[in-house]
DNA sequence: CCCATATATTTTCATTGCGTCAAAAAAATG
DNA sequence: CATTTTTTTGACGCAATGAAAATATATGGG
């Protein structure tokens, strides 16, 4: 696996559908030898050899340590995406700060940075987001020209079904209805997507092996500032015909309330209960335990709703609660969705999807916004076509 | 567009990328001149009449009678879908009889028949296909060497995650939990699909160019013996993992009447109307006005909530009420679900999908079990992907 | 230790599909 | 008949892939 040309920087790197068709196994099934690879991906070994060694001077992949043997013959040399190769960056912004991680091509976070950000404006987020970028290359060694680009996590819906110009929330007012890919790549000089932030946690969990070995689609709830849902259909993030699929707050009518952090927080303090942000939840959960308890047994009954629609409509191999609430809460809202939903699919011989809590927690989002690069780049079929609305 | 070597039989073509990207670009916007193919494709012109010509001699294209002309030069000679290159077959069964027709390469109904069949026996039903078949080579010359294959539309969901297996409805109980595909290849010699009937259904309306022209993605009620629904997500059919996307009658609990057209029979006849099948519906529409009314006020409440959640989940750029129904009843079930979701999406700023009533009818279902072959091999990416279960 | 055997990987060579370029042919208009 | 535009054809190159031969690296047995 030498070194030959140079290597041209990853914000421009561009895979043939046969390269990414094996970088996507690796990523799916971890580290194979190339017969193996061959064998599945129905490539010819000599082709694959080949394969392997572009992707390795791209610095994709890398060799793993040979697996102790066990039979007679050469023996077999796993390759496995790199750790090392390059990097992509994710970042979103909450009510008065920004969280921000760096993650390599296995999707293993390397970095991972929140700070005060109380400025709405984009162009200032952008140029923050640079300096610290800047900091990062100097301090730890990330080269610039290995930064596959910037996934950016916003919490709010496309308008006239352009991908990059959203409706967002109050908090962040100045991002309202702006070409935000334009103005955050005018600042940074690097590829930036723009994404849901549920959309951003549903490719998050994706991407666990746990999920992504066994499901080529799945559906995701991720409960933080309000409540919105991500769909990954044959592994690839559905975007819907005006880039709002898994809108699913609509689902929930306006004037009750919704299965949302900020509503279990709110809930909280109408029992007398000190609960400003996510952070306090944990602590609050053993002096309000009935408090908790009654919550999620509502919310879980308000999301069996939308998980038993969702999953008459997609069929989905299973479903992910996520968000920014403890583990606990999580994994309790799933059981209790679970048996709602049992109760709704009985009867029914067809296989039904597992529900199950997410153990990524609120970090979902931002890792997402990091992996929307990555997956855009090496996995998906576009490559490309993600970036650009139409 | 001469014509030089044999051609393979069509139940083994398979066609490249591009050439797949050729025809759908045809079925998409109809008749093209290569000029325009080729800007639109980003094909070289050169390249791309090679591709019409290999498309030519394969009888899935040919040339139209020139437009009018306009300006100097050569005039331009559209290429289109040809008409008599080839066929598929749909059919489908229903209580009592069986339903069949012939579609050329453009999606047009060359051949329908419907005769009665009391048996529930596949093999049977296969053999009956078969025959009919051979008695149109004879007559019309349909030889069998064109056709693409069979797309059979069956009442049941799959069992297992395979598409082929399925728990059906009890009048074809000997359908039940078989290997529908290989049971009826091994009758008859040409590949057979096997689909959902709704599914089907969303193939056909999605397949109408007016929607086809229009949508990446839609969202499809079949209102029949049950409801069910189908799901076309960025031009091609969405199955899901276990291949049981749509099944949208789970919506609505068993102890409720549903929105179907059994229901509406159902209802007709507690107020006293003699109606024993749908055909029975149209009859009755003056003489129980007031009947079809409040049911399509009940139906339509129900339909909203399925399209609602179907629509904030997938984001389709249009929704489509078919079904076995008198068209006015579709278009008022369409009109009455639109008023409902306005009200649901009403201070969302997203552009939200049409909602509009099929003028297919009941022959969506059988139309769309023709297509299922024609947009498989043709069609859609994979081609081959879909008929085998993994 | 040397050699036959087994298996994985690499190299070499041929094929295919498609893009480019240039030129010719076709089919109209003025 | 000159001009214009589309379509076809031929020559050629490049990139991706497959087939077969060569090479690498192990085991196991004398």
């Amino acid at each position: 696996m030498g070194r030959g040309m140079p290597v041209p920087p990853h914000s421009q790197l561009q895979l043939s559908d046969t390269q990414r068709r094996v970088v996507q196994h690796l990523r799916i099934h971890g580290p194979t030898a190339r017969v193996h690879l061959a064998q599945a991906l129905d490539i010819n070994a000599a082709t694959l050899t080949r394969l392997t060694q572009q992707l390795g001077v791209l610095g994709l992949i890398e060799e793993n340590p040979a697996n102790p043997l066990t039979v007679r013959g050469r023996p077999t040399i796993p390759v496995a995406i790199a750790g090392h190769g390059g990097w992509s960056v994710g970042a979103t912004i909450h009510p008065g700060w920004m969280e921000l991680v760096v993650i390599d091509f296995r999707g293993e976070i390397l970095f991972e940075d929140s700070r005060p950000f109380a400025q709405g404006d984009p162009k200032v987020f952008a140029r923050t987001l640079d300096e610290r970028l800047r900091a990062l290359a100097a301090e730890r060694g990330f080269m610039r020209g290995r930064f596959l680009g910037l996934g950016v996590a916003v919490a709010g819906y496309a308008i006239g079904g352009d991908r990059n110009r959203r409706s967002v929330v109050d908090w962040i007012a100045p991002w309202n209805d702006i070409p935000l890919q334009d103005v955050l790549e005018g600042v940074l000089d690097m590829p930036v997507w723009i994404e849901n932030d549920a959309a951003a946690a549903a490719l998050a969990e994706y991407y666990r092996p746990e999920i992504m070995r066994r499901h080529r689609s799945i559906l995701v709830f991720f409960l933080g500032h309000g409540v919105g849902g991500g769909l990954i259909a044959e592994r690839d993030l559905f975007a819907g015909e005006f880039h709002n699929a898994g809108e699913v707050g609509r689902l929930f009518p306006g004037d009750m309330p919704r299965p949302s952090g900020i509503d279990l927080l709110a809930t909280l303090r109408k029992a007398g209960a000190r609960a400003d942000s996510m952070a306090d939840l944990e602590g609050l959960m053993e002096s309000h335990h009935g408090v908790f308890e009654a919550w999620i047994e509502r919310a879980s009954a308000q999301l069996a709703m939308a998980v038993h629609s969702g999953v008459a409509w997609l069929d989905p191999g299973a479903v992910v609660i996520s968000g920014a609430l403890p583990k606990t809460v999580l994994a309790q809202l799933a059981a209790q969705v679970d048996a709602h939903c049992n109760r709704l699919f009985s009867g029914y011989q067809a296989p039904v999807p597992r529900i199950c809590a997410s153990s990524l927690g609120s970090k979902a989002v931002v890792l997402g916004a990091a992996l929307t690069p990555l997956h855009d780049v090496l996995g998906s079929r576009g490559g490309e076509s993600a970036r650009h609305s139409i």
